[in-house]
DNA sequence: ACCTGAACACCGTTCAAGT
DNA sequence: ACCTGAACACCGTTCAAGT
């Protein structure tokens, strides 16, 4: 509601983007509102408060709007969302889908894995395995995990015979990689297993409406 | 070599593990060794080779011995370590496999999809896919996630018909989730999925030396 | 080569005080 | 209600100096 917040969200926001998260400081998102640090407390509560409401108002930003998307668009999107703003993948992985942002990109993952005709019961865990792995690719790219490798030096000790899978894949890890392509191969197979998911199910897909009560 | 850099990475992780990765200063790591700050430098060359020369460390604490493993012992193994070192998540999103004791991890998953018999050229992605999604799990549990959600408010917010999905899935998400099953039951869709990619292939597991030279 | 001690430019947060 | 200003207990890192 107050205006202030959302000035405060802005400032934290523009700082992480322009110069990554560790400089987001309760002193320089002050400064850039043009206020006192402990001016801060009453409207975020804290750094971490800081934090998390920053999170929420980027998953703001996720596709809106009415029409239900492709798991595949939203995979897309919440890439692109890390892409743009790197920072966020790591608070990401920290926080449970709480705010009323988060959950409504949940809510969307829910339609579309049951447009897609996978059994209920199995829903939350697949969303769950999705999420999981399109944050992590997302972050492992931006955060430097995917970061491209020197092959000479993997060739060099796999040729001192210490790492056999290295030697045999010799000519697989020297090309360098297209992460958007691996990112689609990738999404192609996540498809596929839910696919299996669907057919391994009593009943027809989109008649599900009997749980099957088998818990162990 | 130096004893003296093996004391510092004891400290350094004793104190993670005891009271988070925040409290990893290079003040405490050098009070808890008995020294002065400015004397780690010449070991560990500050704050970011410190972190560095942790994940490393913990990396070589994986199972070890000449025994194959299949993907899921390295799987189980991957989550036991981060269970137990928490702190370590965040940090080997952020760094890529470089260290000989990482490689050497990295080498152990691609000797595993070898044998199951993926073809080769899939095997890196493959490779970084399993792993993304395996750390991604583990950190999610640990990092909070997976932390257990307030099921009152997700189901009011559903009833207020905001949000469709978690209404339709309202009595799957009642229930209080066991992360071990899940974890289970996201490795059985993953393994299924890599026999997949092995069925796909042309030629017979085991005898795939004929790349197909297709690189769109 | 290895370590110390003082200093610099930062942190998040508390507290008492102002309006 | 909202903000200020001083203070406290911290950071990582530099630098010159010791042995």
């Amino acid at each position: 509601m107050s205006g202030r917040r959302e000035e405060i969200l802005d400032a934290a926001v523009a700082i992480a983007d322009d110069r990554g998260l560790e400089a987001v400081s309760m002193r320089a998102v002050a400064e850039r509102v043009g206020v006192t640090p402990m001016a801060l407390y009453p409207h975020v509560g804290g750094k971490t408060g800081l934090l998390d409401a920053m999170v929420g108002r980027l998953l703001a930003d996720l596709p809106a709007g009415k029409a239900r998307r492709s798991l595949r668009d939203l995979a897309h999107a919440a890439r692109k969302l890390v892409h743009r703003h790197p920072w966020a993948a790591t608070l990401l992985f920290a926080r449970p889908a709480i705010s009323s942002d988060a959950v409504g990109s949940v809510d969307r993952i829910y339609l579309a894995l049951l447009d897609s005709g996978v059994p209920e019961a199995e829903i939350p865990r697949l969303e769950r395995m999705v999420s999981t792995f399109v944050i992590g690719f997302a972050v492992s790219e931006t955060a430097g995990r995917f970061q491209e490798l020197n092959p000479r030096g993997r060739r060099d000790e796999a040729a001192g015979r210490a790492l056999p899978g290295h030697a045999a894949l010799g000519e697989w890890l020297a090309r360098p990689v297209d992460w958007d392509a691996e990112f689609e191969a990738d999404l192609d197979d996540l498809e596929a297993m839910i696919q299996a998911v669907v057919r391994r199910a009593p009943g027809v897909p989109g008649t599900l409406d009997e749980p099957t009560d088998a818990d162990p």
